[in-house]
DNA sequence: TTCGACTTTGAAAGCGCTTTCATCGCCGCC
DNA sequence: GGCGGCGATGAAAGCGCTTTCAAAGTCGAA
């Protein structure tokens, strides 16, 4: 109980030492093999109990030929949306048996580096966006190591998983004019992600078909600084409606207009997309998305491909999916509600 | 550049035939180590290129002997105030070379076992919270890996990093005590969680110097639905203050109270904690913590602690700290204001 | 009592990599 | 022209584990 002193791990050949039998047995017996007694096994617990014995990962990985871990990509945990993506990911991966390594690539030059150090770590990786590549991506799939892309435009024979953002975005366009708004901006880069040019595209759309101008485009990053920039510029000359990227940048807009006395809705509609918890109090209309459940679907289809790579047919044909969203209207669309009787709540 | 079909990971030794050299020359080119040509490094560049060969990260760790891993225990990424402390901690582990492996204890029965398993995959791990007892901790420590506590008491020889919680509480009560406010509830678990503990004992402890009633305590969650139900119950007969755990359970019962036809804070005054964005549209009065420092610092130390096993001296004097908190005082807190020009930033 | 069939255990190979140590050329120098 | 020295490379050991294969016990039946 003490081997304080130590400071060097113990392993198996010390386990087996200290229990008498051979590293094969000690082995067994953690592994829950029916092969040893169970006086054998008692003993060996024994040992790794008086030892404070961890199996050293790395062996087993190597022994077994793999690694019994996932990664995922993503831009920044910023914001609950890769929280919970990551979230869903992690539980499930939990759940098969896997660990889950993470990797930021925010703002990292080396990103592409690191993603490949990572595919040698792990038995099956998802990539959230716009992190890497097109060629990283492939030349790891390459590799045999199963991939999954979340919301990115699918690769090759690579399996995929968005969300709605096109149809979606369509929908809030047509809603937003139904409440009179002609004027429209869109603040986000639609380069920057391709969930963004979706939601950019939605309204685009939406408004050639009513035969109004295309929106004004102002790209910017996505936090409430951003927004408020943005929000800025645009009060000198305000126009119907600001659609915005995410709901920070909607927020931040919002609160942009307020510091410049424009009333939301009143004098402008504000709209985002996530329905972060600040949406709620801030009465902003936007659109909840199934991030969980993108992670939980990555991790699932990761441990079907790891399945499939030693029998039967490989990367045949890839899986695609495509998670619904939902628009939840609020006070900030528009100031004649048609909706909404809960403030807080928004519509379901 | 195909190798598809192979569908298994080329090794080092398939990069070595296809570039006529040795295993050891691969590895040497590939570590940058100046014992090769430029003309060998070269051809084995283009034999790795031509094979897409990803060097198998558990035979790398296996050799050195180290894992040039990271892990993180943390209870649940819900909330942004885990995913900001995992963001700090990724980024300085990305830093110094070493991936991070992410372990949710949340609804799990073998929470323990998991992380004695993750303790075999890292060179160093950070726990958060009430994840995993002190046993399963000192085990740990026992087997040679640097731990390093995250708002968590500290155990043994172990370092810690905490937020202050009970000072910043005590400060909090008297900026509401100084508002009149004489009738408390604490919405929260003081046995959930140590931070919880002391953001409890700082609250008690101001009220007993004031002669006050100790708080009325209602144990919940600590999301906004248990906050809800929480500010249900109370609506039948409300206190002048409900001091909540954190955020998430302070706009809950802000949505209860003014679903009861109470107003914040003309009716009651709430109080949260953590300060998430939410928060800032609410205008609920909280405290802001750095989290993000929290993950980063906790990233440092391990690192340390790992340069020092093979040299130096152990863990003789552990490291501790407690990171400053701050309280920003909003309307909620109560009906007339002595600070707060501006609505929605608060005071600094 | 003896033999075969199980059951339990041990010896050893091998997973993919790094690294020490030895070897092989090659250069410059005496 | 021979030799020491050095730079580049290869052979091989070893990291901690799993697993195959063989050996050693154990038991029941003949």
């Amino acid at each position: 109980m003490k081997a304080l002193s130590k400071s060097k791990a113990a392993t198996i050949y010390e386990v087996a030492k200290h229990a008498g039998v051979s590293i094969a047995t000690v082995s067994r017996a953690l592994r829950d093999s029916d092969l040893v007694t169970e006086a054998t096994r008692a003993r060996v617990r024994a040992a790794v109990e008086a030892l404070n014995y961890t199996p050293n990962q790395s062996g087993r990985a190597l022994a077994e030929g793999r690694h019994a871990a996932n990664g995922i990509v993503f831009p920044d945990l910023t914001g609950p949306y890769y929280a919970e993506v990551v979230l869903g990911y992690e539980e499930i991966a939990a759940e098969l048996g896997r660990s889950v390594l993470i990797l930021t690539t925010h703002g990292r030059r080396d990103a592409e580096a690191a993603v490949h150090d990572l595919a040698g770590r792990v038995d099956g990786l998802a990539v959230m966006g716009n992190t890497v590549g097109d060629d990283t991506v492939r030349a790891i799939a390459a590799t045999g190591v199963p991939l999954v892309l979340l919301a990115r435009p699918p690769v090759d024979g690579i399996d995929t998983i968005r969300t709605r953002n096109e149809r979606t975005a369509a929908e809030l366009a047509e809603h937003l004019v139904a409440h009179g708004h002609r004027r429209f901006v869109f603040a986000g880069d639609p380069q920057a992600a391709p969930d963004m040019a979706g939601r950019y595209a939605g309204l685009v759309k939406v408004l050639r078909a009513h035969g109004l101008p295309r929106p004004d485009l102002r790209p910017c990053a996505y936090d409430v600084e951003a927004g408020e920039r943005v929000g800025a510029q645009l009060m000198a000359d305000p126009p119907d409606a600001v659609v915005c990227a995410n709901d920070e940048v909607a927020l931040g807009v919002h609160i942009a207009a307020e510091a410049a006395g424009r009333s939301v809705p009143h004098d402008l509609a504000v709209t985002g997309w996530d329905d972060v918890l600040a949406a709620r109090f801030a009465g902003l209309t936007t659109v909840t998305q199934p991030m969980r459940e993108l992670g939980a679907t990555a991790a699932r289809w990761l441990d079907e491909r790891i399945g499939e790579r030693s029998t039967g047919p490989d990367r045949a044909n890839p899986r695609r999916r495509v998670l619904p969203t939902r628009l939840v209207t609020r006070r900030s669309c528009g100031s004649h509600p048609v909706e909404t009787p809960d403030p807080l709540g928004g519509t379901a």
